[in-house]
RNA sequence: GCAGCAGUAGCUCAGCUGGUUAGAGCACUAGUUUGUGGAACUAGGGGUCGGUGGUUCGAAUCCACCCUGCUGUACCA
């Protein structure tokens, strides 16, 4: 071992990428086998894309800098940009736009991969995470919208998640269009730092919010943001407009139709539900959590959406010529699993290995035998992996959490029984080799 | 990015009006018990007190800058 520090390798990782251990992995692998049943039942096909993407492929936005580094990791490779995905829809659309003549029309394909954000980390937020994603291209009927926040919910219920615990939000992006209209607001940036304002309606209330519609706010920091500059005649209108009109347009009504044929009723038209800004054309929606989530200190934090989607009817236009409407949702996979861990309740059952001690290295014949005993009737078993006293050993299967060890030295050779130890109670029987496997399926 | 707060052992933190070899609990290692874990006791390892520079006879402690983290806010195509 060298003293000097300064040499050695970090051990940190990079800011908002995270080591995730077993009990959240098992969490999220809950999630998704919940997540592909439902999509086999509501006949999405599975997809894989890659993780990079040529950079102009991801985003027809990105500012023109040197480096394309606005939101996501890019790199440059032999003369063009390649990025990592910062989401699942764009890949669709190119891959819509690749295979138009050979797929289905519709077509519904679901897909779950690694996404990567250059953005500010936060509880449950990383630069790094799993997303899930499930659309329909090529079909402009609500039917589809509609059907994929039914699907959703069933997703949401089946990972244990109550009615109680969870709503679907839904809006258009036609109810702030004619408001805007009425009021003549045509800049767009204006427009959008008023859109903006009326996504944080949720979280800040319409006070605050009315002040970012007009000249700023001053938030609990200090900070100042500035705002969208309207008159407060304005303000009051959009404020009356988004309180008692909200669920008039047509899509949004026709939804609701929808719903009530579907008897589905976990939802709330929440016109404060702007997600994004681009590319959505119509019905949006989010998924959003009834419950308090709190960060490792116990703080109850702004925990936001853990996903949402909508109808981008121009999306897969912008690869080629093919006229692709479509609408999708997704999942932030580990923001549910981050959320789900802090129900008291919520407990995924994990098997782990009954240790077989090691007393005699020249016993390992009948210490391998005993194993395969244990594996072939489906019991996670393993003889003792490392060297050591008995006293290391039972301190090795208690900081694993094993159920029980097996004892097999100078005694039980004597009789051809080996002891049972329950670790949880402390019981010891002593168990002939054939009934050995009937005995821990009791006990575990 | 902007703002506020914070960085002392693997973890949680004490020490901070500057002053001998920097502490505690938990965790870790070894032993009390060379065939028995979760309890107890004993001993031990582990820190350039986030970094750099400054003030001073003397800095974990005071000052400046930087880095990192947390929270809010902005952005999130």
């Amino acid at each position: 071992m060298t003293k000097d520090k300064k040499n050695k390798p970090s051990k940190e990782l990079p800011l908002g990428f995270v080591d995730r251990q077993e009990k959240e992995l098992l969490v999220r692998d809950f999630i998704i086998s919940n997540i592909k049943k439902v999509m086999i039942k509501y006949g999405f096909q599975y997809l894989e894309t890659p993780s990079f993407e040529y950079t102009d492929s991801i985003g027809k936005f990105l500012p023109d800098k040197d480096r394309p580094d606005e939101g996501v990791f890019s790199f440059q490779d032999e003369k063009k940009w390649l990025s990592l995905r910062y989401d699942l829809t764009a890949p669709l659309a190119r891959y819509v736009a690749k295979n138009y003549l050979e797929i289905p029309k519709p077509f519904k394909r679901y897909q779950l991969g690694t996404v990567w954000r250059n953005e500010k980390p936060g509880p449950g937020r990383f630069r790094e995470f799993l997303q899930f994603d499930a659309d329909f291209v090529g079909t402009k009927s609500l039917q589809a919208d509609a059907e994929l926040c039914v699907m959703i919910s069933e997703i949401l219920e089946n990972c244990g998640l109550n009615k109680k615990e969870y709503i679907i939000k839904i809006s258009s992006r036609k109810i702030t269009e004619e408001i805007f209209k009425k009021i003549k607001l045509d800049g767009i940036e204006q427009k959008l730092t008023a859109l903006r304002a009326l996504d944080k309606i949720d979280r800040l209330g319409w006070s605050e919010v009315k002040k970012l519609l007009g000249e700023g706010r001053k938030d609990k920091s200090g900070d100042y943001t500035k705002g969208a500059n309207l008159s407060s005649k304005n303000i009051d209108f959009i404020e009356k407009e988004l309180k008692n009109k909200s669920s008039e347009t047509e899509d949004l009504k026709e939804i609701l139709k929808i719903f009530s044929d579907y008897n589905f009723n976990n939802f709330e038209i929440d016109p404060s539900v702007i997600r994004g800004l681009e590319y959505y054309t119509g019905p949006i929606f989010e998924v959003s959590l009834n419950f308090d989530v709190k960060n490792n200190k116990g703080q109850v934090i702004q925990f936001g959406s853990i996903g949402g989607g909508g109808r981008y009817d121009n999306l897969v236009n912008n690869f080629g010529n093919y006229d692709a409407p479509a609408t999708g949702i997704s999942i932030g996979l580990d923001r549910l699993v981050y959320a789900l861990l802090q129900k008291k309740e919520f407990k995924v059952k994990q098997s782990k290995p009954i240790v077989i001690c090691i007393f005699d290295k020249n016993l390992m014949k009948e210490y391998i035998s005993l194993q395969t005993v244990l594996r072939s009737a489906d019991i996670s078993a393993e003889i003792y992996p490392g060297e050591g006293k008995l006293k290391k050993q039972m301190e090795y299967a208690n900081k694993i959490k094993s159920p029980a060890v097996i004892l097999y030295g100078e005694n039980e050779i004597k009789t051809g029984k080996p002891t049972l130890r329950n670790l949880v109670s402390g019981e010891e029987k002593s168990i002939a080799i054939k009934e050995l496997a009937n005995e821990i399926k009791k006990i575990i």
